[in-house]
DNA sequence: CTTGTTGTACTAAGTGATTAATACAATCGT
DNA sequence: ACGATTGTATTAATCACTTAGTACAACAAG
């Protein structure tokens, strides 16, 4: 299990990005526990406090559910899940073709550059 | 002229982004001169040093070269903005590409997605 | 030559993110 | 009942980013 905090961005919203993955990937399977905040900060190499802050923003997402003592789970809500999913694929597709369509590429271009980096 | 300072992440390294963006898109033509450091601070609205900053990047970058004291200017390489120009597309590509596998996107369901959005 | 503009440098202060080190109450397993 | 685990809260310290204010040297234009 590998944690990528390369961004200059803070760390807790890269964690958040990443657990997020996971659950939309059905890594974390809808229901399933969560492993606890400390563990998952010894994990990623970061302090308790900041993956807390990360668990935070997923059940203000509603992605997991936390009881008080019994850990923390990933949210029976599969709805929830899967709105999730598509609205992340449909904001990496729409940054994508933005930044295209801001350096002046055409339509022939960009379906030619899509072509191209989808072999590799 | 407008600038978007959204992000979490230094604005230094968003207006590095968006001035590079407008030499990529011509905005700025190579060999022109670009305005002084003051007076895109104010158009920004943030601190000279912050622009400053900005425009060191810029000039590591090769997009700009800096003359002691008769302001800065694009490059006039135009093979530098070109090839700039096609990092930038390529990455947002591969960025887009990767998230979509990640979520487990067939081939298929990522080009319905990509024809669904470009209606837009 | 004088004046204004330019890039650059410097210090100080404020803010947010992160780490560190604890501490506590609730619950689960034994 | 008891100990271990869990989420949560608190406080302080550190660090990077940002702002603010000022200053200086080099060059252009008058």
């Amino acid at each position: 299990m590998e944690w990528k905090l390369t961004d200059s961005r803070p760390i807790w919203q890269q964690l958040t990005e990443q657990i997020t993955l996971r659950i939309l990937k059905g890594e974390y399977p809808p229901g399933g526990r969560l492993p606890a905040v400390r563990d998952l900060a010894v994990q990623a190499g970061v302090n308790p406090n900041t993956m807390q802050r990360a668990m935070a923003q997923l059940e203000q997402d509603g992605l997991a559910v936390g009881s008080r003592t019994a850990g923390r789970a990933v949210t029976e809500d599969t709805a929830v899940i899967q709105a999730a999913r598509r609205k992340r694929a449909r904001e990496a597709v729409a940054q994508c073709l933005q930044i295209l369509a801001d350096l002046g590429y055409t339509r022939e271009e960009a379906v030619a550059l899509l072509k191209e980096e989808w072999e590799k």
